[in-house]
RNA sequence: GGGGCUGUAGCUCAGUUGGUUAGAGCAUCGGACUUUUAAUCCGUUGGUCCUCGGUUCGAGUCCGAGCAGCCCCA
């Protein structure tokens, strides 16, 4: 018998026992339990010489176990903290005790008792009774490595909840980021709204999308690549503040910034433009990082990160010229910068040529938080062009780290020039690259009117990455993409 | 798509130049223990060395292909 089926069939035994002894294995209700960090709270005003503190009622899983004959300490976990608890044969009586010689780790058990200090100075509930709630039947990681194989810690993500060193604490960080941008957004009078993920045509970004298809309709489908488009359709229908924060999927490969499915936050305001989504961005990130307890200065990427507002704005070309020494103006200055770096630029539009040297040269330079503005026009088919210079777009981008975080636009309403824009195939780049898609119902929308405004794609994965200094995407995705194990 | 690294017990890891029966800690099981902290002490069980193929008298170790993961690059 392999070690695993004997490990598993120590459990079956201590549960057949426990079901001989009459008591559930597999519990119930447990009412009135006190969260383990309020009961540690409790114990900062407990004298250390008094064993008669507050009755307390606590329930967990069991992490370590420390059997000293008829006495047992063990640690119990719940979703606030880890407490040690005391067991004593004297003090739960013989038929209790028999419960405690089916325990193992995993094990999830509620307790009745009072709290106190042990003699060795540990905060403990030494329990006056106890309740079986649920055996556990296999076998947990070390329990002093814990589960540290990336592979298993991503397959077995409730594992790695339980005993990954601040996972469970990343993952509530990440529930509090996503609050908090709702609340930043809602304090301000945006709506949200849910647009559809099944599109009959992937708009609103470059991206490859999944497809899929619908039976009864007989139709091919695809999964969404951005949530642009149908919230646009929202402003021409006067909802003037819209957001989505939703899921969206790109049919493309896995990196430690990439995820086939992520969440993304879009955001449109009536009346606004691009420098009105700046103040947006920074007070979304700001606010997020103070409920996510984000230091003010922190090293991440290997870079050194400070997120004070205001963040500083540098336009595209001047960062350009600024590392690369080129001209942007001169377009053969940009061409010979862009040979030297080794770029493909025969046959290539002026402006994909610029954008491959912004991508190899400068971006990785982009500490940051910085919001790179002004784009070049032929590259953003969604944006409104400078009133002053038709060859600019009004668009930025945050980067941090060299990591890009968010991207915004002053959103094109000039219905004639948005079809173009998607008529308009650029020499050199291809089409699966291109945002530019004949969407004919979205120019009809615009047709309608929509009122000028500004638009804002924060990548809320990433955000979280920053905000809780994490190095992979993976780890603030709590079931990351992965192959199927080829056992089992 | 290309390159590098990794895969050994349920978990965390050793494993020498290719050489006898593959090891440790935790976990399990048995024993001692009513103030332990990865409890300790004594004893015990547990292996498809990722898979398939090859070289060899002999492969966890070398070679090839594949699978999975991590990282870098495009």
């Amino acid at each position: 018998m392999r070690s695993g089926e004997l490990l598993a069939a120590s459990r079956r035994d201590k549960l057949q026992r426990l079901l001989a002894m009459g008591i559930d294995p597999w519990g119930g209700r447990f009412d009135h339990t006190q969260p383990i960090d309020s009961i540690r709270a409790r114990g900062d005003s407990l004298e250390k010489t008094d064993d008669q503190g507050p009755t307390v009622r606590v329930a967990g899983r069991i992490m370590l176990l420390r059997s000293g004959g008829s006495l047992v300490f063990l640690d119990l976990v719940d979703r606030t903290g880890r407490i040690q608890v005391a067991l004593g044969k004297k003090q739960i009586g013989p038929d209790l005790w028999r419960i405690v010689n089916c325990l193992d780790l995993g094990d999830i058990i509620g307790v009745d008792g009072r709290l106190a200090w042990s003699r060795s100075g540990e905060l403990t509930v030494f329990a006056s009774s106890l309740e079986f709630l649920t055996k556990s039947l296999e076998t947990p990681p070390d329990k002093f490595h814990g589960l540290v194989d990336p592979d298993l810690r991503q397959r077995m993500r409730y594992l790695d909840l339980v005993h990954g060193e601040g996972v469970r604490e990343r993952f509530v960080a990440r529930s509090r980021i996503v609050e908090s941008v709702r609340r930043t957004l809602s304090d301000r009078g945006y709506l949200e709204v849910e647009g559809p993920t099944l599109h009959t045509l992937a708009g609103g970004a470059a991206a490859r999308p999944f497809k899929t298809h619908h039976n009864a309709l007989d139709m091919p489908l695809v999964m969404r690549i951005a949530l642009e488009l149908h919230l646009k359709r929202l402003l021409v229908g006067g909802l003037e503040r819209v957001f989505e924060l939703g899921r969206v999927y790109r049919n493309e490969g896995v990196s430690p910034r990439h995820n086939p499915e992520f969440t993304m936050l879009e955001a449109y305001e009536a009346y606004g433009d691009y420098s009105s989504m700046m103040d947006l961005t920074e007070a979304i990130i700001v606010n997020a990082a103070s409920v996510a307890g984000t230091p003010q200065q922190f090293e991440w990427q290997g870079h050194t990160i400070r997120l004070e507002s205001p963040f500083r704005r540098a336009s595209y070309d001047s960062l350009l010229s600024e590392v690369t020494g080129c001209n942007p103006a001169d377009p053969q200055s940009v061409l010979e910068a862009a040979s030297k770096a080794g770029i493909e630029t025969e046959g290539r539009h002026h402006d994909v040529i610029k954008s491959d040297l912004f991508e190899s040269k400068v971006e990785q330079t982009l500490v940051g938080p910085i919001f790179v503005i002004d784009y070049p026009a032929a590259l953003c088919p969604l944006t409104k062009r400078k009133r002053t210079d038709p060859s600019i777009a009004e668009r930025f981008e945050l980067y941090v780290a060299g990591m890009e975080l968010a991207n915004a636009y002053t959103e094109l309403n000039d219905p004639d020039l948005q079809e173009s824009l998607f008529q308009t195939q650029l020499a050199g780049l291809a089409a699966e690259e291109s945002m530019a898609r004949m969407d004919k119902d979205f120019i009809k929308a615009l047709r309608h009117g929509m009122p000028p405004a500004g638009g804002l794609g924060i990548g809320i994965d990433r955000l979280v990455m920053l905000l809780t200094v994490s190095t992979s995407i993976r780890d603030v995705i709590l079931f990351p993409i992965q192959r199927p194990q080829a056992d089992e």
